[in-house]
DNA sequence: GTCTATAATTTGATAGAC
DNA sequence: GTCTATCAAATTATAGAC
């Protein structure tokens, strides 16, 4: 299905510029000019804006998860082992923030539903960390590992230091 | 100075917006409505918006180290709990982010020069944690410390929780 | 120091052809 | 499914009057 490749292609190209500086930095026509079609062609896939980073938002979500796998057996450790590397990759393979930090930031200017997929990412991941941390001795809430991870990202982006993120993430 | 005054309601005005949404979430013409005066007016106070948003991070920064006070004499736990004191406040009082992280996380779109001042409050309140915790035992490296703080806030405020900040940075 | 007026650009979005 | 053409609104910014 050529709709569906085109439709991902959006999607790709609208989470680069997302992940870069949030829900204004990305418009139809720099999308449109990234995968080579008209901006009216985008919202015939997304009718509005809203609509796109929704969908962007629960893509991204989705895609998470799938890396992160079953909580189901592993211990806590390993949980948090891989939601760290989830971070670390973002910041030392694309240099890129989380998307969903980035558009919980920026909460207030967020379209309505925009926010509660943002809110639906975050339950995930904390789920998931407590599925694996259930029955272990917990040195950190799951609160407190995902907060670290999402600071450390912003802190390491901007003061353009990579060590930065394993300081504030060593255990 | 009449002058003075307008430049600081018009910083109010700005910091006000851009810890909700961001750099682009403040307007020339909104900033213009909420203090009374025509948008061209800001443009005499500020020359670009870049000049705004540097001011504003400036201002921010000295306000924040003006409130911790000096680390000299202060044990690593006491200015552990005045940096934490700054960011609940921010939450509790206000429902606003940390201007600076927020800023820091839209950084590929920020102005040159913002980034920078940006990067400066991360380095003073890095600078104050160091100071304090020099000769004591650090639980946490002050990298944590921030980066926990400001995952901290972006996850209560999207998730509508207070509780989640204080789950995340219980100590 | 603030105003009016305006410029140039970008934005999200729609109508209708093919 | 994508196009051309277009729209109304918002944006940053400037020139010049008062």
């Amino acid at each position: 299905m050529a709709d569906r490749q085109m439709r991902d292609r959006i999607l790709d190209a609208a989470e680069a510029r997302a992940r870069r500086g949030g829900y204004n930095a990305f418009s139809f026509r720099e999308i449109a000019q990234d995968v080579g079609v008209s901006s009216a062609a985008i919202h015939y896939h997304f009718a509005a804006k809203a609509d796109l980073a929704a969908a962007l938002t629960l893509r991204y979500t989705k895609r998470a998860l799938e890396r992160l796998g079953d909580p189901a057996g592993l211990t806590g450790a390993a949980a948090i082992d891989r939601v760290h590397a989830l971070f670390r990759d973002a910041l030392t393979e694309d240099d890129q923030m989380c998307l969903c930090g980035l558009f919980a930031a920026e909460r207030d200017i967020l379209p309505a539903g925009v926010d509660a997929a943002v809110a639906g990412f975050f339950q995930a991941i904390l789920a998931y960390l407590r599925a694996a941390m259930r029955d272990g001795h917990a040195p950190d809430a799951p609160e407190a590992v995902l907060a670290k991870l999402e600071g450390a990202l912003i802190l390491a982006r901007t003061m353009r230091d990579v060590s930065i993120f394993h300081k504030a993430t060593a255990r």
